[in-house]
DNA sequence: GCCAACGTTGGC
DNA sequence: GCCAACGTTGGC
């Protein structure tokens, strides 16, 4: 593991973006915009370039973590909360100091075999994952360098980095 | 589709 | 600053 690395967990909805959408992407890069949690922002602007991210499925049959992401860009403001006809407009936020921001995540690789929570929640491991803590919502959180290699090494994923 | 668990908003 | 009402998330 590189020192001073950094892991997370970042859930997306796959019928809105899959990592199968991130995989086929221009550059297998895409902006992680939309996030309007303060929580889950400012786990954001922790993030830095290398950080490994697991890629999440929710609201997904089943939900699981599908695979490995890798920030490519630290946290800069999302456009998307300026735009008056956009799904995430904000209008609460000023141009002059936004108040969502995004990173830059590039593709690395998709389990062979997903982990489903069901799964995850079977592993004593993980059972601190804040994933899997009783109304656990965030959309974006920290994973812990033991959680993660446990995570690789159900999935039957080789170690990254 | 249901609904528990949260987060946010706004009246007071 | 309280808290009821409302909106959202996301598993089931």
């Amino acid at each position: 593991m590189t020192p001073g690395r950094r892991y997370w967990l970042m859930k997306s909805e796959p019928r809105v973006f899959s990592i199968e959408d991130l995989a086929q992407a221009p550059t297998q890069t895409t902006s992680w915009d939309g996030v309007r949690n303060y929580q889950a922002r400012n786990f954001m602007r922790e993030m830095a370039v290398g950080d490994l991210v697991l890629f999440y499925h929710s609201n997904a049959e089943p939900p699981a973590v599908v695979g490995i992401a890798e920030v490519v860009r630290t946290a800069y403001p999302d456009g998307t909360q300026f735009e008056k006809t956009h799904h995430h407009y904000d209008p609460a936020s000023p141009p002059s100091a936004p108040r969502w921001d995004m990173v830059d995540i590039r593709y690395r690789q998709t389990f062979k075999a997903s982990l489903s929570l069901e799964r995850l929640r079977q592993e004593p491991r993980l059972k601190d994952m804040v994933l899997l803590r009783k109304g656990s919502r965030l959309s974006v959180q920290p994973v812990t360098e033991a959680e993660w290699a446990v995570v690789l090494k159900l999935a039957g994923a080789k170690q990254t980095g």
